[in-house]
DNA sequence: CTCGACCTTGAACATTGGTTGAAGTCAAGA
DNA sequence: TCTTGACTTCAACCAATGTTCAAGGTCGAG
């Protein structure tokens, strides 16, 4: 049973991930997004890819790359399964928490006063 | 008693600060720093110029952009005293907690599991 | 005064992450 | 079939943050 996979134009992509069309080719065109062509030359995406792009924008939150959301996305399969998911959420919460100690560190470069410049 | 205010030039600004002197001329066009001008036109920074940078590059690493830094840098006196460090200090420090709270926020979505996609 | 080190400007280039527009093609309902 | 909305590509453009290069001017020690 093989079932009907429905297929997404790049307009379907752009609004159910709350993005532009321009971006939904932007990210195809650098690999974040892989797509499949009609005999038209349309492009059409797995069902999975508004959800990719919706994980894409929390990884740019976090302070990924889009060359970095492609590598990490290439981990993956072409329907990724619950297990897939959690596995890019913990890589993705890793990522989170050292910008958050490397925020804490510049705060903590404040937190010494003053002491970053001996003028006053 | 006007104390000699040893005058630096962009070279001496660079090296005190860590930057390069493009980095350096860079930041004066748009107005973070300010230079007076030698009568053949070459740049004079104050004293405090260096802890300048060195302040804008923590406010950097905090996600301030050059305009950001600039506007905060324009409520500095010439020379700033003990007290203006302080007050920069502590908006960069509420400035970086907000970056924090906005990256927790982005961790929280991804803590709702798959939520984000109800494909898995 | 001269010499070398250091400074000046302006323009072009680089990277990231897109947006916009023109010109043309496709898909699907009436 | 025809029409109309959605899709295609390509190239140009945008903003931020600088770097690099060329051509030339300045500073200061000897």
């Amino acid at each position: 049973m093989t079932t009907t996979v429905r297929e997404l134009t790049v307009g379907e992509v752009a609004e159910q991930a709350g993005v532009t069309q321009s971006a939904v080719r932007f990210y195809e065109r650098h690999g974040l997004l892989t797509a499949a062509r009609t005999s038209g030359n349309q492009r059409r995406f797995g069902e999975s890819a508004p959800c990719l792009l919706k994980v894409a924008k929390v990884a740019q939150r976090v302070g990924l790359s889009v060359k970095e959301i492609t590598a990490l996305f290439a981990t993956l399969p072409e329907e990724p399964a619950h297990e897939d998911w959690r596995r890019i959420a913990t890589t993705l919460v890793v990522e989170a928490q050292a910008r958050v100690d490397a925020l804490r560190a510049a705060l903590d470069d404040l937190g010494s006063g003053s002491k970053l410049c001996e003028l006053a």
